[in-house]
DNA sequence: TGTACATCAGTGAACGCGCGTTCACTGATGTAC
DNA sequence: TGTACATCAGTGAACGCGCGTTCACTGATGTAC
């Protein structure tokens, strides 16, 4: 047994900072993630942050790829609801990514949408796990997409998710809900065949 | 003539700021637009910046419109182009917004997919002013679409030229390229009628 | 036309503050005998 | 089983730095006579 026991104590910490900075980035975005506060949210101090993470930009790198992971698992398990309704898998994307609860969530939900137009700015490093965050919203359209429609339209449809997503929360309220409901509308119209 | 000279000095300096503010604002998002940088950039030092703006708040709110006016002057003119050489004007705008020079220029282009992440996190006043630019670029789609489309097809693609643009800018080179490439093909077939 | 004064756009030093990072230390937990 | 020592996750004070903001000042330009 040894040492097992401090290990896991260090590890359980560790995914609890990795938790509270995914949850910042989404909410506060890229400049919103302080070490400190992140720490406090974690239940801890300041100080020992670096026993976890060699900077702040390790911690933002690693807290996007938790926030991806974490937002494909969320957005899985409310579509199982829906196709338990006998909904298509695609409709239920569209209904799901342009729901109000996600226009809501402030600290969950989709970092592409959360975080889409500082991450061309920020260091390589973190670029890197960007793309990759990209490439999985544009994988998961593929995926569910008719074979029928050409490649092509992966990436427009992802585009018009995130994008949709992002106007409707700088409009707020009203505007964004009725922004989200004519992009769901459209979408479905568009690539749903069982619509 | 009195001190109409003075006036226009100073009239002068405030556009200097206005524009350096508006092109920072677009290359670095807000966390990257500072006082003293903008204020070197205008060719002046930091004192000197609240004769022309009551906080940096004020100056944000202000460059965003001027921003939003710029990039959409700058489309236009563009666009002009590519009408003469017989594009169909919502073909043009496809073609001009979805451009490798659009996805290129840092300190130019659309506001909306600049910075369509961060505003609806930033304070009241600010996000007003980003809620008319986005209302501005579904505008532009909507007097450009054949009147036959549904209203909620505007909305649906300015999401999608505005998420394409981030997303073509987060993978960046050749991906960002393709994805360009995807995204004008997909709208054009599904939105231009002459195509 | 020339001189003394007023105006005010812009200057630059200084401020308070928050942040990322460092580091000597603590104290609970584990190991050795 | 009990005692002395080692480990190391986490603490908290301190640092250097950049930023927004303030303010007393400058000096070019305009006005008055």
């Amino acid at each position: 047994m040894s040492q097992d026991a401090r290990q896991l104590r260090h590890q359980l910490s560790h995914e609890r900072i990795l938790d509270a900075a995914a949850r910042a980035l989404r909410r506060s975005g890229i400049a919103g993630v302080g070490v400190a506060e992140v720490m406090r949210q974690a239940g801890l101090t300041h100080g020992g942050f670096y026993a976890h993470f060699a900077s702040r930009e390790a911690l933002l790198t690693a807290a996007l790829d938790h926030a991806g992971r974490q937002g494909t698992e969320h957005l899985r398990t409310r579509m199982a609801e829906r196709l338990r309704e006998g909904m298509t898998p695609l409709r239920a994307l569209f209904e799901e990514y342009l729901s109000e609860a996600h226009m809501a969530a402030d600290d969950g939900g989709c970092p592409v949408a959360a975080l889409g137009s500082e991450l061309p700015r920020t260091d390589a490093i973190l670029r890197v796990a960007a793309a990759q965050r990209v490439r999985a919203l544009v994988e998961t359209v593929r995926a569910l997409l008719p074979p029928d429609h050409p490649a092509a339209a992966a990436a427009t449809v992802a585009a018009t998710m995130s994008g949709a997503l992002q106007m409707a929360r700088v409009l707020g309220g009203d505007g964004g809900s009725a922004l989200l409901r004519d992009c769901r509308a459209t979408l479905i119209e568009r690539y749903d065949r069982t619509a």
